[in-house]
DNA sequence: ATCTATTCATAATG
DNA sequence: TCATTATGAATAGAT
């Protein structure tokens, strides 16, 4: 790309080979930056001109860079030498890595993070997970409280019906104490006063009834929560 | 690039972040082999995805990469902490590096191994140095031999003026022992025989002389060499 | 995985 | 180093 097409050997006049080298340095260490920016890459480029300047270039850090290129040289040089444990675990790190990196890519996705590169289709599909997600959610919100209204229910059926016996033992009770006050009365001549035994009004047992039917209003302040 | 203008922010939807880094990593990986090949740099890249996975790239060896960027950085440490005689130390290295790279990259230069980067002109210029090196070296090389050539004339000469003096000294010598014979030959009355008195013939002294005038031939094999 | 309309990176040049 | 521009390369979006 030029004025002329140029074979590729060594330059020999000194002048336009620095011009040379100087021009595709920075062309060089451009396109590095980019790969590294567009395709998530980490790149570390190390230049020596001919005259033994040094020129570098990482996305990160250079040193950094160097650690992680010698450790994958020692990981490939473990896996010539199948030691089937290492082999093993190596194995699984690399399929977890990949499965973090897909998740974390979908994940950011979700959040609605990076929703630039999606076409028209996709940002449909994203939307229908999205959807069912949500569907699903409130379906399980509802049987909860279908769950909870039902388990309501029921107790108050049941405290209804306790209610309901308590009063048939009351009215009974009552009964029972009318009966003994009318025996009483039409045998007083022993000469005894019976004011310990007064028979309570009507109004009195309507109020032991309301106060047994009417249920602890805590219990639905914090209602039982079903696991999952 | 692409269909579409992007903002450079992490892509949401996780297919396409995967698309994309499958082939932003093909791009940036390839990217970065070119930089090392063609500006002769040391690059090292180390690339995680969002994923966990490793993928990594490095013009050598990233474990070097790593040690050089570690060193490097021990390296600065110590920069800021001035340690004077520490900081003089690194401060000469550093020099040091940059002179030795320079003429290495001229070296290689010279010695016509990369001429592929040069234009006409570099080439026209590498060209002249080379040549005005060469006129040197000629000329040098010809001062040599120039003042080879002298100091042979002269020892030639002195030669030959001994040669020259020698002759003199034999015919002086050749003249009085002639005039002796004669002077034998004309009192021959006293009866000795005059043998061991021969008179020498002309023959026998340019004979002589010849030998004289030749100089050495074994001075010539081993010339004397000028420092320098 | 493949295709292609676009945007982007950068080689060449001043 | 800085600015500009023509061109090839990378890649986003779609299939």
């Amino acid at each position: 790309m030029g004025r002329g097409k140029i074979v590729i050997q060594r330059i020999d006049d000194s002048t336009s080979r620095q011009v040379t080298f100087s021009k595709r340095r920075k062309g060089l260490i451009k396109k590095a930056k980019e790969l590294a920016i567009l395709c998530d890459a980490e790149v570390g480029l190390i230049i020596f001109s001919s005259t033994g300047k040094l020129y570098d270039f990482s996305s990160s850090s250079l040193n950094s860079v160097i650690d992680r290129y010698n450790k994958s040289k020692i990981e490939q040089q473990q896996l010539l030498n199948p030691t089937s444990e290492v082999k093993f675990w190596q194995r699984e790190a690399a399929v977890l890595r990949q499965e973090l990196h897909a998740l974390q890519e979908n994940h950011r996705q979700i959040m609605g993070e990076q929703l630039n590169g999606l076409n028209v289709n996709e940002l449909n599909s994203l939307e229908n997970q999205l959807e069912i997600s949500l569907r699903g959610i409130r379906m399980k919100k509802e049987q909860m409280l279908t769950h909870e209204i039902q388990e309501l229910s029921q107790k108050r059926n049941l405290i209804h019906q306790e209610n309901l016996e308590l009063s048939r033992k009351v009215q009974r009770i009552h009964q029972e104490n009318v009966e003994l006050y009318k025996k009483a009365y039409t045998t007083s001549t022993n000469g005894f006063t019976h004011r310990e035994l007064a028979v309570p009004d009507n109004e009195s047992l309507t109020q032991i009834r309301l106060q047994l039917s009417q249920p602890e209003h805590s219990d639905y302040e914090t209602p039982p929560r079903t696991n999952q």
